[in-house]
DNA sequence: TCCATATTTCCACAATTATCGAATTATGGA
DNA sequence: TCCATAATTCGATAATTGTGGAAATATGGA
């Protein structure tokens, strides 16, 4: 992954608006959000809404689909598994750093990384 | 982990110079480096550095300590950990989602988190 | 005390980011 | 075609972030 890659998918979860808007599709699942469900689960006007949307996707985190009239916008799980990938490998001298039970097969569904 | 914390641990890392410098650090290992060796392995201007070691370290990404004349900065693997886990946690869905042999046990040196 | 080194703080300025109402574009139904 | 809905783009503005030289602060040694 471009460190390039990675310095933008971070900005684009440096914002609060935005982590809480990605924590929302990740739970969201794949069937993902129309904007106007979003806008009103968070409480963003529209436009400000649109403008944190087009942060992500251009940051490769999110995707979107046209249902309609509506916008349905999902979480993108590889970009979010790549992007933990770097940081695990760059930004932890090497050593397993994740903490409490990452390793403990739980279900993972699918999510076969990108 | 509060929500503002990770936000604010994530701004500083989204930003080529600090990404470069967080990374370094963590290589470094917890002797760390000095302000002025970090400023020649970056190419970074010292007034400009002390600007970005100052978001890391507000971020609570590193930590500070004088030997002599030199001011010593090195990772604290406790915060990234932390930071992993509230993305792992939050942001992959619930399913396990880290990708390469996170659990082979490779060494696992010290880090025992914060 | 005086000087050199190591680094930060101050300051001015450029660039990017965030906000949100109003206007515009796309889609579906009557 | 005309209207209502869903969402984006535009535009103006406020706020934050990044940059780097010059001045100030801290430390150690002669």
């Amino acid at each position: 992954m471009e460190s390039e890659t990675v310095v933008r998918a971070l900005g684009a979860l440096a914002q609060e608006h935005r982590l809480a808007l990605f924590r929302l599709l990740v739970q969201a699942g794949p069937d993902g959000l129309a904007a106007g469900a979003i806008a009103e689960a968070l409480g963003v006007p529209a436009s400000s809404l649109s403008f944190h949307l087009a942060q992500l996707t251009n940051a490769g985190l999110i995707a979107q689909r046209r249902d309609g009239r509506s916008l349905i916008y999902s979480a993108d799980y590889g970009a979010m598994t790549a992007l933990l990938g770097f940081l695990m490998e760059n930004c932890c001298g090497g050593a397993v750093c994740a903490p409490a039970a990452p390793c403990d097969t739980k279900d993972k569904t699918e999510r076969t990384a990108a």
